[in-house]
DNA sequence: CGTAAAATTTAGTTATTCCTAAATTTTTGT
DNA sequence: ACAAAAATTTAGGAATAACTAAATTTTACG
């Protein structure tokens, strides 16, 4: 029952789960931009996708694609091996955040299910990767996160980063250096609605940051102080 | 200059560059028989990898092929990650050696040069994986190793077990559970010529072993007794 | 509403890497 | 030496996954 899918459709599928997390469906040129494949490309791996026995995923013409129960499945096996793996690097090769992602996009797809069992059981079956995304579970679940992004609070608010959303190496070795990691506490001190940058308060230090920026870190909202 | 080689490359070179390790060329069938693909497909691809430039192996028809020196580094580049692979999956992982071939073979073709420095700093440069074969240095020159087959030693001759070439798991785990791992002493009691079998000393067990096994362990002569 | 722009699909190719069947060459055994 | 067997190559083809150019459909907006 269980086909072997090719790492080209490991990546589609696992590309397709993160454009549908918000509920629409994922367009075919957010497809190709993201996997830098041709829209006619995508096109055509789409239609195989769709009629694969059993469907991976749901496709009407001009109107994106979906995952099934099949492919959703497939899609956070890949994304469980992906985010294993980064915190694997981090945690036992001194790896440093902004330099896991490429090496996990290429080991995710061959790593047997005893790998990812073994690297989760020494590290304690974690729940958050090294840029603080949530791990989906063993049963492929992936955890609930009420985290909102930076670029949605306001004068007062503040709370604790979760996650920053990036794998851009100069983009995490900044939001190092001002201290923007998972567990950071911070404060939105002042906004600006013309441009939407944020005034944000991270320890002792004060930093502006634009939207660009301040929409790929998330937060869990701590209180309206 | 350096090509991105495929999986399937790889897997070739590696191939022939362990049936060449005699001396001799590598002809299609025994190449079709160790990657388990069709006579046809390995006279097709041979074609191409003499073909490539820089070309990667020396071919005329009917007569095999050897490696050419682009040929080489590249296999001794994959034999190098397989082996540092299997060591680190054991060191780290608790894998036992029987387990650790599959893993490797997959993981060989996808990790970064960092990775494999990582790894191999971590275990403090290993010369020999888990089964004792040796582990081509960082500069890619396969290290000398005099040790000679079990199958050619006679009575009263014993050495230590340098390697065991084989990546049967029903064998392997048979040859650990009688000691026969690298280190391990032993010495040749018996030899039978009509069968080739062998009665080896392992520790205090003695055990006959025929000549698909013996021709399997290496061992590194240490007298004539 | 109707057209221009944007998004998407269709059509036609290409490159890889594998296959089977048949032909050819080499090796082997008497 | 020579026929049978074994090894190898040739011929023809399939599956996968990518591409560009052109056609079509949808959307956006004046
Ligand atoms: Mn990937
Ligand atoms: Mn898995
Ligand atoms: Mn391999
Ligand atoms: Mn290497």
């Amino acid at each position: 029952m269980k086909k072997k899918l090719t790492i080209s459709t490991e990546d589609y599928l696992k590309t397709i789960y993160e454009l549908t997390e918000n509920g629409e469906s994922a367009s075919t040129n957010a497809l190709a931009q993201r996997l830098k494949i041709s829209a006619p490309s995508v096109t055509g791996m789409i239609k195989k996708l769709a009629s694969a026995k059993p469907a991976l995923v749901e496709y009407q013409k001009h109107q994106g694609v979906t995952l099934t129960r099949e492919g959703k499945r497939a899609a956070l096996e890949v994304i469980r091996h992906h985010r294993l793996l980064e915190a694997w690097l981090v945690q036992t090769l001194g790896y440093s955040w902004d330099e896991v992602h490429e090496e996990a996009e290429r080991l995710e797809h061959v790593i047997s299910e005893d790998f990812e069992q073994r690297i989760a059981a020494a590290m304690g079956h974690p729940t958050r990767d090294p840029h603080g995304e949530p791990i989906p579970t063993e049963d492929l679940k992936m955890p609930a996160d009420t985290s909102v992004p930076l670029s949605a609070l306001r004068s007062g608010q503040g709370g604790i980063v979760t996650c920053v959303k990036s794998s851009e190496t100069d983009l995490l070795r900044h939001l190092e250096e001002l201290g923007l990691v998972p567990d950071a506490e911070i404060t939105v001190m002042d906004y600006s609605p013309f441009d939407h940058n944020l005034t944000i308060k991270v320890g002792r230090k004060t930093t502006v940051l634009g939207l660009s920026i301040t929409s790929k870190i998330f937060i869990e909202v701590e209180s309206g102080a």
